[in-house]
DNA sequence: GAATTTACGTCAGCCTTGTTGACATTCCAA
DNA sequence: TTGGAATGTCAACAAGGCTGACGTAAATTC
């Protein structure tokens, strides 16, 4: 607790503490998953719907292509997940003006409708977490996860961090 | 930064920054799995192989509906992986004794040795991200992410806490 | 202007891992 | 002895990954 959190110094790390430390992220997990699930069920779109929503949200306009690169699937997977969205007049697709091979991807009033019920449940739970373990635990939080992705991803995730609203 | 990290402070947590924490969750779990998922790749295993491994590993003996209940799946989809992984000769299974109704679940040495290579793969990545973060924050980590576990949850893991070795 | 590349959509088929429902067995406990 | 618990297993199905192949339109390059 009292030493440098700078990581000049070589840390002993038990196997003990990282399996702790890899139980915490799967059980966690769980839990961060649960109430978007809980809402999804029923309806007939699951996990990769709402991660779908998720980013168009927050890159209103975004591409297809982009969306691929930030979700790691493949084009049909992300297809068929798209198609039933715009389908279901969730997700607007519109040709690009500059280039028209892109579609940009944008939430209809209905998509945003569904997104908000899901980021609402899922950042009730974050808000609850966050504040019974305060905003010390919040930062280290978030450094060790950010210290955990792919370089790849560690990029997206800032790119998307900058953009924010 | 500076405040009281015994949440008695009611925090002011933007939808921007909950936002931000649930898109670290999203890329650093993507993050977590890679490794041990690059391994599993090939051989005939999944995900759910390495979990059911890990934590047959975690707790030598324990039996089926224990796994269950920790694993969160229905006995089908667990005796799925279960199956294979006792008919490759990685698991054991053995009536128990004092109930002969429970089958108790052992690691082999072959078995013993794909842990260890998934594991090793899994804290090689948790231990650079600590290391990256430092003592601090890793603290911190751990907090938010029980607080973000469900409640049963939380108490298997806290059982499994215990139980180390 | 022709050839190539890029962005996207789509069909077909496969795999893993989850689900429900039904049923058999074994065995503990009241 | 009888009900319920713990387990195994069969069948069927769904979600959501994957690969491979093909088509089209538009942009880019030669």
């Amino acid at each position: 607790m009292a030493e440098r959190a700078s990581g000049e110094t070589l840390l002993f790390l038990t196997d003990e503490q990282l399996r702790k430390g890899i139980e915490a992220m799967f059980f966690a997990y769980r839990g961060f998953t649960a109430d978007p699930d809980r809402i999804l069920q029923g309806m007939d779109y699951g996990r990769a719907h709402h991660r779908a929503v998720h980013f168009i949200h927050r890159s209103q306009g975004t591409t297809v292509s982009n969306l691929l690169a930030i979700l790691g699937v493949t084009k049909q997977s992300l297809n068929r997940v798209l198609r039933t969205l715009i389908d279901d007049g969730l997700v607007r697709s519109e040709k690009g003006r500059k280039d028209a091979r892109e579609r940009h991807l944008y939430l209809t009033a209905k998509g945003a409708e569904l997104e908000r019920a899901l980021s609402d449940a899922q950042r009730a739970r974050m808000r609850a977490a966050y504040r019974a373990a305060g905003p010390a635990a919040v930062a280290g939080f978030r450094q060790v996860l950010e210290a955990m992705m792919d370089p790849e991803m560690r990029l997206a995730y800032n790119r998307l961090k900058e953009g924010g609203a």
